[in-house]
DNA sequence: CGGCCGGGTGGGAGCGCTCCCATCACCACG
DNA sequence: CGTGGTGATGGGAGCGCTCCCACCCGGCCG
């Protein structure tokens, strides 16, 4: 039987074919300028014919390098984005990482354990580049990629004096969007639940809250804003404090969809009625935002294109050894029933 | 400087350091029994000394294998479950995998071209076992993986005729619960809208639907069927179908929440009440059906669990090579206040 | 007491690739 | 017509591991 089979076949198979030398092959193959025409459509042809595709684990012992690219994500994230952020951001990264000769590695962390597994395994090169689609501000793995040479790319802002490539969803942006439509509506006490400040996108949206009062002249009074953890019971425990404290607000500005999902239980229960007494604006245009009740007016970010954003950026790094540099998406208001 | 910096360490640093031979350190980190006692605590201490790890590449470049197991998921279906199904199935395979020497790949099929190259890859040997996480009816990778004695788990029950381990949840127990809490709620008129036949969820929970009738004595007549495409908008058509030809009807079993949603649209604009006029019910347990108006009751499905359990049902072919075997999975009704 | 068996061990030959270096033809120039 | 490039090529030496085989040594049998 021919080395055409099932059974693989190798680089020497085809140069044997293509009466070239196993080198000229692998030139050919890693596309290689210093080939004739001649022998690179010779080795073309072989290769077709034998249905030849290098094997990786020769390719990454001999050439050091690894051929992957690391997800990683920590657990609690998963959980907390339960609304299709992470499988919509793995959708367009590994749409764009399929066309390449790069593995996509799944890296979950569950626990403190896993993180430091997962940390040795990437600092020991276990793979050429990192794709961070969740941490923590304070989480050192960025920097420590960024130490080691690894290249990477996040979601979301680097924290302070890390050195990373990143694509974030313009979240000062959308939250002032979102307040100035408030404003706008004629709303004159606009507070905010805002998410867990150590998280950059909670800390992003509330300031741009802040901008946007500012703006309209007006003040970001403390009492006006309240902290969820980003889930349900959370954004309506946060409401039911701000309701304590400011009775006259008349509309609110809420860090996640699924935050201001607790905000109507919330205001539900206290008997006021959105948007009549209070409007609401959340944060993702997740799918839960247009079957709640008021349909929630929302901040969509795009992200599908976070994904293939982030996906590009490291490609860039990798193969054109680009320096990382940081893309921030456009977010746009989606105007429902709450406000 | 030692090998015992960050530029990794070999198995003959390993040997060197223990005194003695490669050969012997490769049987201590491969668990065979042939190693003295002395020899073994001898390599385990230079290990720990050293941080010694093995090489990915160099191991399966030796062993002709690949220690990794592919993650099949194709791009339809993620859309589909844009509920987070993908997310968390992920999350509970991750978990187990996480803990061995496998590495996680994942694979998105966009387009047929994807298919193609997916098909290729992993025939090829591009992964030690496949996990296949969402696949329609009639897709030939399970019967082609099978074939070339490539160990694989699907998500849901395999094609008939096609020897492969699967996990399912009881699709059709669920829907037999939800159709008998219909029927003793009062009911007299239960209708179903049903998913796509040709995916095999929708055709159990279906067959489901006609169990519960037939052991209630009641005939499942064709007028009470409609079949929508797991979608929202689809499970509103379908409703005014059903609407339209089954005006007496009073209760409907949905095939999916995202469905169930599409329902109450259309019973909402056809003047019905629920649960007093219509009463239904849905299936997923999805984030959606806690926030509907009003709340979805559901057949809740362990998603994190379905995943764990492929997990552990290919492990178990890889390195026990046990023979692929099918777990079903319970499923629970949530009553809420839609049926 | 010689042979034989078998657990424990070391050496060596690859796995399929990349990359460096030597080689060689060929051209242009002095 | 020699010399020095320069572009195209082949050969060889690994990358770090697994796995086979030969080896050595002790105990036990005949």
């Amino acid at each position: 039987m021919t080395p055409a089979g099932r059974g693989q076949c190798t680089l020497e198979d085809v140069a044997a074919r293509a009466g070239v030398s196993r080198a000229t092959v692998s030139r050919v193959v890693n596309g290689s300028p210093l080939v004739s025409v001649a022998a690179r459509r010779a080795v073309e042809l072989a290769i077709d014919e034998l249905g030849y595709s290098p094997n990786r684990a020769a390719r990454s012992l001999a050439g050091q390098r690894s051929e992957t690219v690391a997800l990683v994500v920590s657990e609690p994230s998963v959980r907390l984005f339960a609304d299709p952020f992470f499988a919509r951001a793995t959708l367009g990264i590994a749409g764009v990482l399929g066309a390449t000769r790069y593995q996509l590695v799944l890296l979950m962390m569950h626990s403190d354990a896993d993180h430091i597994r997962v940390e040795r395994h990437l600092l020991r090169g276990g793979a050429d580049g990192v794709l961070l689609l969740s941490t923590r501000a304070g989480d050192p793995l960025p920097g420590h990629l960024a130490e080691a040479g690894i290249p990477s790319v996040m979601a979301g802002r680097p924290p302070e004096g890390v050195e990373a490539g990143f694509v974030d969803a313009d979240n000062v942006g959308g939250a002032r969007l979102a307040v100035a439509h408030l404003i706008a509506r004629g709303c004159r006490v606009v507070a905010t639940v805002a998410g867990p400040t150590d998280m950059v996108p909670g800390a992003d949206r509330r300031a741009g809250w802040e901008k946007a009062l500012a703006e309209a002249g007006r003040s970001a009074d403390a009492s006006l804003v309240a902290e969820g953890d980003f889930t349900r019971p959370g954004g309506a425990d946060a409401t039911r404090a701000l309701l304590a404290r400011r009775p006259d607000l008349d509309a609110l500005f809420v860090g996640s969809d699924l935050m201001a999902l607790g905000a109507l239980d919330a205001l539900r229960e206290a008997g006021r009625r959105v948007p009549e007494d209070v409007a609401v604006v959340g944060f993702d245009d997740s799918e839960l935002a247009r079957s709640s009740d008021p349909p929630l007016t929302t901040v969509r970010q795009p992200i599908e294109q976070l994904g293939t954003e982030m996906a590009r950026l490291l490609l860039a790094q990798l193969d054109d050894d680009a320096p990382p540099t940081g893309v921030v998406l456009r977010t746009e208001l989606v105007v429902r029933g709450s406000g």
